[in-house]
DNA sequence: GTCTATATGATGATAGAC
DNA sequence: GTCTATCATCATATAGAC
């Protein structure tokens, strides 16, 4: 069907299909090897074990947001919030797949990553130790664009992210 | 131990300590016999299947919130907001629950609910018919709500309260 | 690289004794 | 109401042929 070295490739594909549809602990490595038309064995020459490919298919949305977190400055921070919007939005689909399952992919330590991910946002926002008034705000800025992300995923960027950032920007008092 | 008609409040207790804690797929039966002390098919003389006690355990967020979008009129949307929170905030870790496991609870149609719940509650906030704009808006004023119930679990209601609705007004246009 | 066959273990659920 | 014993089913994973 397509050539041998593309294998790989296609497992993530259609394993990240599935995991974004039902969800990755509901999700069979039988279910992928069936939808890929190989065997369950198989996938095991190409993964070493159904924890690697679960983390092969949510590394790259990790590393955008360490990415983003630690080379970002304090600055404008109507553009901060821009930018991140593009990011969240890019990466909406594993976004809501590991919010949905995060207890289930508490080994990969990934609940308590995303909450310290948020907190260096704020941090970005509003400098270090704003007033916990200040932090829910922002809280309810940054939580309240990832639920657009989510809810208005099957729309066009442009019409969902001038909306999100100018609510979120009031939220923060901008 | 306790009283012999206790046990199915007892079961119900435990279930939801580590639905809670782990989520409900990753939940065994098993473990819930086990913290309990006593055996695997002791709960079925309580609960004819899993499934049963999963939705003991969900109704009563249900139930409030059915009648919440229901009883509701449009008014003063300051009070709402307040209102509403009030509401995810009693609910909070049944809803950080289920919206973990969307999926996984997908024969629930929970999933859909949440989302018509979120829906009405924005037709009481901005009539029917509001702008996709004001839309956005709202989604960030009531899912960053939402997501301070999460993010500040541990804090004293009335300390997140206020500035979440702050918050949440301002996002709004209020 | 992919297959068949199989090992091993957990799960939800039931039957029937006490 | 709770137990012991057991079932069918499904999971991840491995061994070894082709």
């Amino acid at each position: 069907m397509a050539r041998p070295s593309d294998t790989k490739a296609r497992i993530q594909a259609v394993a990240r299909e599935l995991f974004v549809e039902q969800g990755v602990q509901n999700t069979s490595l039988r279910q992928i090897s069936d939808r890929l038309g190989i065997t369950k064995p198989a996938l095991y020459y190409h993964f070493a074990s159904r924890d690697e490919l679960v983390r092969s298919i949510i590394q790259p949305l990790v590393e955008d947001m360490e990415r983003f977190v630690a080379t970002r400055e304090s600055g404008e921070a109507r553009e901060l919030l821009e930018e991140y919007f593009d990011m969240i939005w890019r990466h909406r689909d594993i976004t809501v797949m590991i919010v949905r399952e995060m207890s289930t992919l508490g080994y990969l330590d990934l609940g308590q990553r995303m909450f310290d991910w948020r907190r260096r946002l704020i941090t970005l926002l509003l400098g270090p130790d704003p007033t916990p008034a200040r932090h829910i705000h922002a809280t309810v800025a940054i939580g309240g664009m990832s639920d657009c992300s989510v809810e208005y995923a099957h729309l066009p960027l442009d019409e969902v992210k001038s909306a999100a950032v100018d609510a979120a920007a009031a939220a923060l008092g901008l």
